[in-house]
DNA sequence: TCGAAAATGTTAACACCGTTAACGACCGGC
DNA sequence: GCCGGTCGTTAACGGTGTTAACATTTTCGA
């Protein structure tokens, strides 16, 4: 039985599916490959290691192709693209978030980040603001991803959700009977993606930063980078 | 040495600040309380229990006094309040965003989460669509956190950071460079947080959905919660 | 072709982990 | 006084990542 690290991280990921991050242990992982767990030492430093080639094994399977924007899209465009592609990514293991935190810099998407800050500035946000936003939608999915594994790893225990009482809490109880039947991820993050980018145009107009003065966009000045 | 479950909590705590969380182990923690493992099974259920306990304690300590939003202060206002304090809450503790993974419901956040969802509505938006809002944004802090405390875990561990050429990629050298110095994780999430209420703020005129066809807010019309 | 050397698996063991069972010391109330 | 509950103890179980020493297979050049 020859090893192999594409192999190995293979069968791994495919054993995340069943046991998720935290029953994933290298003499199960061996046992599934017919053979005995030090023996994974010959391909991997270590578990760490091993993490981390999952980690952008699943990464760059959903993010390939995606080293410039389709054509006709603007900055912000392809900006989305890029965002449901990377949530793709995260979604398309489970544990998929969690598992994100061992991954390397993302050294394969660099071309297309430099392409992307470069169509940002020609719309006119400083560098360092443009990199802050990418960065601030980027935590925007991983978090998204993680609370929504966290919840799919709990398929309610006990009681089928917690009791809110509408008397006291009235739209609050409305919020959670809508995610009690089925919670759509997807549309939730949907919206969070589409107001962030619509802020984010509305900044392009002003170089860069929140905040204006023009058009009802609020009153106070913070947030510029400089 | 009478034990306590708040003691034992602080103690942790603050084990868990030298550490980390993959250092906090039970038999540690019972050493720095003077007593054997075991002893703290009569206080938690489980290791689980007692980092739920934690993240109450951690997420408790900071969310106090903020169940009303600040006189003068608009929806958005103390949306953004709230969001500073939950993120000040995680980056209270050391590896403080996975250990939020651990937390119970935040029932003692109700009155505030409904009040906010109230002020939401009367501006405008949908309860479904404020409470979407309302989880992006908690994403993007969960996010946020979880990358800085990540980035702080590794204090440049080989050779102080990777080279990017700045021949190939010139703007990501420069943003690269920037943060190599000292990258300030708060101002990266201010811009950040700014960008999403700016975009908000757009929402709250076009009854929460974003991307409408005025002021040249983009063109897609989807994103919408229905 | 054949033997040395590299590659790749094995078993045994170490230190640590969360958790449980059985036991003992303390301590307040009838 | 004793008696039951509270709270800690020791010993142990099965699990983990990891290392060392050994065996086996594969590769390849003299």
């Amino acid at each position: 039985m020859k090893l192999d690290r594409a192999v190995v991280v293979r069968e791994a990921l495919a054993l995340l599916d069943q046991v998720g991050l935290d029953g994933l242990s290298l003499r199960r992982l061996a046992e599934e490959l017919g053979v005995r767990a030090p023996a994974l030492y010959r391909h991997f430093s270590g578990k760490e290691d091993l993490l981390r080639a999952m980690a952008d094994s699943m990464f760059d399977a959903e993010m390939g192709a995606l080293d410039r924007p389709a054509p006709g899209d603007d900055w912000a465009g392809w900006l989305v693209a890029r965002s449901r592609a990377i949530r793709r990514a995260l979604l398309s293991h489970r544990d998929g978030g969690r598992l994100k935190e061992h991954m390397h810099e993302p050294v394969g998407q660099w071309p297309g980040l430099e392409l992307l800050l470069q169509m940002m500035e020609e719309a006119g946000f400083p560098v360092e603001e443009a990199m802050a936003a990418i960065s601030a939608l980027g935590h925007q999915i991983l978090g998204s991803v993680i609370a929504q594994q966290e919840a799919e790893r709990l398929t309610e225990p006990p009681g089928e959700g917690v009791h809110v009482d509408p008397r006291r809490f009235p739209r609050l109880a409305r919020a959670a009977s809508l995610r009690a039947g089925k919670r759509d991820h997807d549309r939730e993050f949907e919206y969070g993606l589409q107001v962030f980018v619509a802020g984010l145009r509305g900044a392009a107009a002003h170089g860069g930063t929140p905040g204006g003065t023009s058009g009802g966009w609020g009153t106070e000045a913070a947030g510029d980078l400089r």
